[in-house]
RNA sequence: GGCCCCAUCGUCUAGUGGACUAGGACGCUGGCCUUUCAAGCCGGAAACACGGGAUCGUACCCCGUUGGGGCCA
């Protein structure tokens, strides 16, 4: 039997990391074991709908490198993809279900169901529907009374329904806890529930993968699946998602779009790594792992079932492995694209492409994510720097000005008779002078640092201003000393 | 509240009865390197929730308790 497993979101806002993770593993079953990997959209909840939705969902599966074989966008052979398009199943089944006396009409108001509720709570009993329109005399007493009808499931009243979950082994239900779940609502459009069961058969989905919030539902969709006369598929649910607070991870958990992660500069790679170890592992050490070896080992008998929480450090960690890691070509073009938006407005554009590649290997090692690099690079490209006259200083000068003060004439001096602004010469320059002013040479080297980058905190100096080159650096040393 | 799921360092996890004085990683921390910041290297602290069984023996099996999570409202 070939693997056919969906990713089904709702379209109701921007796709978070507990959603891609759910469309990782699908994809990862899919591609390890030569299956397909199925996007559908279910909208049947026309009530939360948010237009944007389906494209950021598409746009953030793309970024992270999950390609589907069926979809909205691309169709296939069991197409519409998308739910509130396939109506007329719904119905269909609904009624078949009617007919087979497997479920009924039910005309009860909203606000009978809700006196209903409230009575229930009042005696500490579980709010459940009374199964009032079972009865046909009460049903036409309700229809009266004017008001739509849904349909409703005919829930068996005793036995137990159980499935074996492939992460959890058996599950099993008690029928008398189940209510008579609503499955097609009066506007015409089915419940999850009932869509969800009819999708997945029509279009041959072999393992529903899902989040474990998914579990108490199943037995419903069981029961669906036998009055229909279907084999159920195999049910694998994961682990949610936690944030540090050890709830549920949701929009208050701080930037947890996809898309956000991708704009704050974290690379796809990395997010898929990350992503992929919360709730499977290779083994008992191996922490980065490519796509392909994800494709290669991948099952799913190496899935966790404990709730995980998202330690968004481990994340940031991982990012500056895969930076660290990339060609240099590729992060040199991610770096550049990256300057031309947060560089400040005082850079000229487009931004020196020399002047990025020769930076590269400086800041490589420097950097955990892409947002990170302007800020750290912004002396090579504006003449602007916004230090203050005490950073000059630094620690250790801090009582001494007119030490620094000399010291950086006398630099500004012998590095104008440099000839070849090579860094090598400038450190061989820099070091002499710190021997002759008897000074340490790092208390030199932040006098210079901060005078030419601008900041406490650069790449390495000497290389730095070889970048520079001597111009600017002998103007930043002079427009330093006028400082003092 | 009812039903369901889960339980190893702060976090992600390895572990499927003896190989465990419990391994790896992030984070934390001490040191080395060093012109700043990183990166890198070496070291350290840090966990089997609790109580009962079953077993010659259990982190691993069973039961209960506790705790956490999910779903239903």
């Amino acid at each position: 039997m070939t693997v056919r497993v969906r990713f089904a979101p709702s379209p109701t806002g921007l796709p978070h990391v507990g959603g891609a993770r759910t469309a990782l593993f699908n994809w990862l079953l899919a591609r390890s074991t030569g299956g397909q990997f199925i996007l559908r959209i279910e909208d049947t909840d026309q009530a939360r709908l948010v237009p944007e939705a389906v494209g950021a969902i598409e746009e953030s599966l793309r970024w992270l490198g999950l390609d589907w074989d069926e979809g909205p966008d691309i169709g296939g052979p069991y197409g519409p993809y998308t739910q509130s398009e396939r109506l007329e199943h719904y119905q269909t089944y609904a009624r078949q279900l009617v007919a087979d006396d497997t479920a009924y009409e039910c005309f009860c108001s909203p606000e009978r169901l809700a006196d209903l509720r409230t009575e229930q709570q009042k005696n500490k009993q579980p709010p459940r529907y009374d199964r009032n329109c079972r009865d046909l005399e009460k049903r036409a007493e309700q229809q009266a009374l004017g008001g739509g009808a849904v349909v409703r499931f005919k829930t068996p009243d005793d036995g137990t329904t159980s499935f074996t979950d492939a992460v959890r082994g058996d599950v099993s239900f008690e029928n008398s806890t189940i209510d008579d779940f609503v499955i097609l609502k009066s506007d015409g459009f089915p419940t999850a529930h009932l869509a969800h069961v009819t999708d997945d058969h029509l279009m041959e989905i072999s393992h529903v993968m899902r989040g474990e919030e998914w579990v108490s539902s199943t037995p419903r969709q069981i029961l669906l699946y036998q009055a229909l006369g279907w084999e159920p598929p195999t049910f694998v649910h994961m682990s949610v998602i936690l944030g540090p607070d050890k709830a549920k991870l949701s929009k208050r958990h701080g930037a947890l779009s996809v898309l956000q992660y991708r704009d704050d500069g974290y690379l796809p790679e990395a997010m898929f790594n990350f992503l992929g170890l919360i709730g499977w592992s290779l083994d008992d050490h191996t922490v980065i792992i490519s796509r392909d070896e994800f494709v290669e080992h991948f099952t799913l008998d190496r899935m966790g079932k404990n709730p995980a929480v998202f330690d968004a450090e481990k994340l940031t960690w991982m990012n500056g492995v895969y930076l660290r890691d990339l060609p240099e070509e590729r992060l040199s073009d991610l770096i550049a694209e990256r300057l031309e938006t947060d560089l400040p407005e005082s850079a000229p554009r487009p931004v020196d492409d020399k002047t990025v590649r020769a930076l590269v290997p400086l800041v490589r090692e420097r950097i955990k994510r892409l947002d990170e690099i302007a800020e750290m690079v912004e002396g090579f490209f504006t003449d602007e720097l916004p230090y203050a006259a005490a950073d000059l200083l630094g620690k250790r000068l801090k009582k001494t000005p007119d030490v620094a003060e000399k010291a950086l004439r006398l630099a500004n001096e012998r590095f104008g008779a440099i000839e070849s602004w090579q860094h090598e010469a400038i450190e061989q320059a820099a070091r002499t002078l710190a021997e002759d002013l008897e000074m340490r040479p790092g208390d030199l080297f932040m006098v210079l640092r901060v005078a030419c980058t601008g900041r406490a905190v650069s790449p390495p100096l000497f290389e730095s201003m070889e970048i520079l080159g001597k111009e600017r650096c002998l103007q930043r040393t002079e427009r330093a000393l006028l400082r003092f």
